[in-house]
DNA sequence: ACCTGAACACCGTTCAAGT
DNA sequence: ACCTGAACACCGTTCAAGT
């Protein structure tokens, strides 16, 4: 029994699981070819190199990102709303938005999000510079918070442990608070760090 | 003419050579050894493996972040101050920082400046969870910024640019001022969009 | 137009053998 | 204790040859 034809959008799809399933490393030529069961060499008829698989991959992984609906009674809530709509996109996509931040198109990837925000801070009232100064830090602030985020999950368990740190004062600072060093040395809430974080910065830039 | 006895040390400078001046790609065991002069055996005696030796090299990345010292007159200038000065050392040391990234090590990294503001914290009058939470919300800040930078830094030419995205405008939205239009299409000053986000955070959780 | 296997120049790693 | 070359199981890519 002989396969039908390959295309070019078979080959992305089965790339593209490859990736969710096993992880960016998974996607060799080789196992790809297995997968799909053809000669390794078929796949560079249909995309060209290795190079050019992931630009596609990750040009499709940037069209999903739809359109960000902003929800909301104030324009300082609607900002908020975006900022989480695209947090949440960004972590459901892990091995797929770190393969687009290492080609470099994070940015890209956040432009829809980026005309929902032109909206709002034009609603709120801020003009000319002033909005663009809002729209680009929100934007900085939540593609670096899912970066730092993604980069806490994968870490490893990190000796000397921070509540070690944190228990033996070096010298020449004053001891924190007892409150401080056990908020420290818990497991940090990244959700709340970051609702924290957009309020602050939000309400800081807004008129 | 032999070679002087290989040591660890020595593997590990000519690997951090390596990678400053051609990039993670180039740190190969075979070029690794080749630059040394020895065979690639002799690298695995020493370091163990590829991983143990990014590690290690990760690890003096790490180390090599000293102490950081606030400046300026207030406590939000002084907290303004670190996250500036930690943006820069990691700005200094691309290539590194990504493979500390990678590694899922970049708080680790941070501890240093996060002492540092913790004591800038408390000194402001932020107690218990709510001086953790303006330290935690800094450094994810601080931390994020440099990562999305990094990322600009490296974009390869978008098209569709920026520019066009806002000539045109899509339906069902204002179009926005003129000014936002320009200040949307042009290229970012990201040290700007920096300083006006921490400054904007730090006011909004300051007391 | 599409697919194939053979071949090339690379990888990291293991291991028995040397000194 | 330290170093070596040979060998293994992988890579991505090219290319002449098939249909």
């Amino acid at each position: 029994m002989t396969r039908s034809a390959l295309t070019r959008d078979e080959v992305l799809d089965t790339a593209a699981a490859l990736v969710r399933e096993h992880g960016p490393a998974a996607l060799t030529m080789r196992r790809l070819a297995a997968e799909l069961g053809t000669a390794v060499t078929s796949i560079y008829w249909h995309v060209g190199n290795r190079e050019s698989l992931l630009d596609a991959l990750v040009a499709r992984t940037v069209a999903d990102l739809g359109t960000i609906r902003p929800r909301g009674a104030t324009p300082a809530e609607r900002i908020v709303s975006v900022a989480r709509a695209l947090r949440r996109a960004l972590r459901e996509r892990p091995h797929l938005v770190a393969m687009v931040h290492e080609r470099g198109l994070t940015e890209r990837m956040f432009l829809p999000a980026q005309r929902a925000l032109v909206h709002e801070a034009h609603a709120a009232g801020l003009r000319g510079s002033r909005a663009a100064a809002l729209v680009h830090a929100v934007q900085f602030q939540v593609v670096g918070h899912v970066l730092v985020e993604r980069n806490r999950e994968r870490a490893p368990a990190q000796p000397p442990a921070e509540t070690d740190l944190w228990a033996t004062e070096p010298t020449g600072l004053p001891a924190p608070d007892p409150e401080l060093a056990r908020a420290l040395a818990a497991p940090v809430d990244t959700e709340a760090v970051f609702l924290v974080a957009v309020r602050a910065l939000v309400a800081g830039l807004l008129p």
